[in-house]
DNA sequence: CTGAAAGCGCTAACAG
DNA sequence: CTGTTAGCGCTTTCAG
């Protein structure tokens, strides 16, 4: 008979926890329900005073750390938030990693990192892997393009934001500019500055190649017999990437009055270059960089450079979370625009 | 009476899922048992062939994406490292955490990112905050140094390993090399190729103080007379601050006719300023700086560094991480040196 | 090799 | 405002 009695008792399956300090714990030690304890601790303002004191104190006493994949899996918010960048090595996406991860801290929710590779094209493994942690959120730095990747985001029904682009067909949320329009107004700048040969060192990844688009299409546009000098180099765009760029440029036939750089750094390897053949800038040749990277300032000449502002693209990031999050109905898109900084160097 | 009797049926509370497909899902569409479902993703090898391959149907047929937060909670084991570095902004950790992450992602550990500013001790509250999502493993860049995060640490009972530094008392493992030793190392090199009045350029963080320490304490070994000069500069250091540092040098009595930096980017500022002034460079001011970041190699003269393999740290770390893990004994002290990477600048 | 039950530590939902 | 109960989705444990 399986009836439920004392002395057939089923057999105990033992499993004992972690042995670390638990809510229960804490609960009993400062005489409450386990319930008021976690309601004093995530949402103090709904529980009677002395009961949050009772249980900060015991918290205290039992040197308790909430379990926060218990909390997570209980509540279905994991305070997580994946961020995807191409490479971590690459300097570009630093201030904007930096704010967010602030941003996002400030309101308790954490970041967990992605590494895309310039190269390969968003992983479906990746991504598995991130939405495996049921983030709250998953930024990426540029347009999630392959058909797979898309899918499987949006059959995870996390919110996305992608950034430092402005993609035609966005997935979900969008904070960023266009790149293009970048490249657009390094030409126009060059050519307006009285510049009739220019050329572009672009590194060849996707958003890096937006840029040289827009760059050859305004020439173009201007001058349709215009003719522009283009170097292709490899991610991540180095010093030494930008010197050999140049020596391939002033090897050519006619080589470029001015130059935009697909980095900053990029654009310190052709000052460098240039300088070390006694070449002077601007006069003979102007240089543009991207990035307004924390040297630009300081290079010599000072570098003339295009500024897009990763703190701001950060904090927008995070903003559009904390409000989907809320609920509130989240902006779709946000242009942050750029600007172009204007120094000696061009 | 509270007998459980069917007409009087306790009523349901009400708790469904997030709607997601789950295990139960996957097992259901494999008609096989839900733990059986669980063997054929996570350990194949114990289970009959042609139910994995039911099994890898279903997940595919339902879209299956695991809840790392619920095998994570069942099994204490969140397969997530943590990693706390003084700045993300840094530029010296970039090849450091990307091959930690790269290291840890390919056994499908995640990381998560703590940040404990270079000017705060690492506060109790970023460490709770780590603690609380049950990493497998906590990697600080430096010694933890502050009593409370080693008191909270140690209570977490979760392995840690401290980086970049060899501190006396260690917390758990460590994979670093003395910092003292880089500045003595720099100190004597510059002293051995006949310098007479050597400076350093040094952030105010721990680290670097270390290095300061070792450099000045070498040069007073070998000569106590020596006259060093010392500028201090803010965290982080930037190509700036480098400039400005030795434009401070320069304008003293006796001007060094050595430099040892804080980093290579400092390094790069103090060979711009000391090319912007026509100084030559090694014959009136030898350079050296630390990082042997990817530019040292480009710069003009060529930067003479101190190189720490940030990458090497990094595998380490994680092979260290993957040892502890599988219970095998880790050792508990690596060794990864540092060495002197002779370029034209010194 | 496969399965059933129990429970990881927490919070949602409901009842008082 | 406080408490009770029932899960969240998975893996451990034990039994077959």
């Amino acid at each position: 008979m399986p009836e439920d009695n004392p002395t057939t008792a089923v057999k105990r399956r033992v499993r004992r926890g972690s042995g670390r300090v638990t809510l229960a714990d804490v609960a009993r030690a400062a005489g409450v329900a386990q319930m008021t304890a976690s309601r004093a601790l995530n949402s103090p303002e709904t529980v009677n005073p002395d009961m949050v004191e009772r249980v900060r104190q015991a918290v205290i006493e039992t040197g308790y750390v909430p379990n926060l994949l218990a909390g997570a899996l209980a509540s279905a918010r994991s305070l997580l938030v994946a961020v995807i960048v191409p490479s971590i090595a690459s300097t570009i996406y630093l201030e904007f990693v930096q704010s967010l991860r602030g941003a996002l801290a400030s309101k308790g929710y954490q970041v967990i990192l992605g590494e895309s590779d310039y190269e390969h094209q968003l992983e479906p493994a990746l991504l598995d892997a991130l939405i495996a942690r049921r983030p709250d959120a998953i930024v990426t730095v540029g347009a999630v393009r392959s058909k797979e990747g898309r899918k499987r985001l949006l059959a995870s029904a996390i919110p996305v934001i992608e950034t430092w682009d402005m993609p035609a067909q966005s997935l979900d949320m969008v904070v960023g500019f266009s790149q293009p329009a970048v490249g657009r107004a390094a030409a126009e700048y060059l050519l307006g500055e009285g510049r009739r040969h220019v050329a572009i060192i672009s590194a060849n990844d996707d958003r890096a190649a937006m840029r040289a688009q827009g760059f050859l299409e305004a020439v173009k546009e201007r001058d349709s017999a215009a003719r522009v000098e283009s170097v292709s180099i490899a991610a991540p765009s180095t010093l030494g990437e930008g010197r050999r760029a140049l020596a391939d440029l002033l090897s050519r036939a006619t080589p470029p009055d001015a130059v935009f750089c697909t980095s900053d750094m990029v654009a310190l390897g052709v000052l460098t270059e240039a300088k070390s053949r006694g070449m002077k800038v601007p006069q003979e040749l102007a240089v543009m960089g991207y990035g307004d990277m924390n040297f630009a300032a300081d290079t010599d000449p000072p570098l003339t450079t295009i500024r897009a502002d990763g703190k701001v693209i950060g904090l927008q990031a995070a903003r559009l979370i904390f409000e989907r999050a809320s609920k509130d109905v989240a902006e779709r898109v946000v242009d942050v625009g750029f600007s172009i900084v204007r120094r000696a160097s061009a």
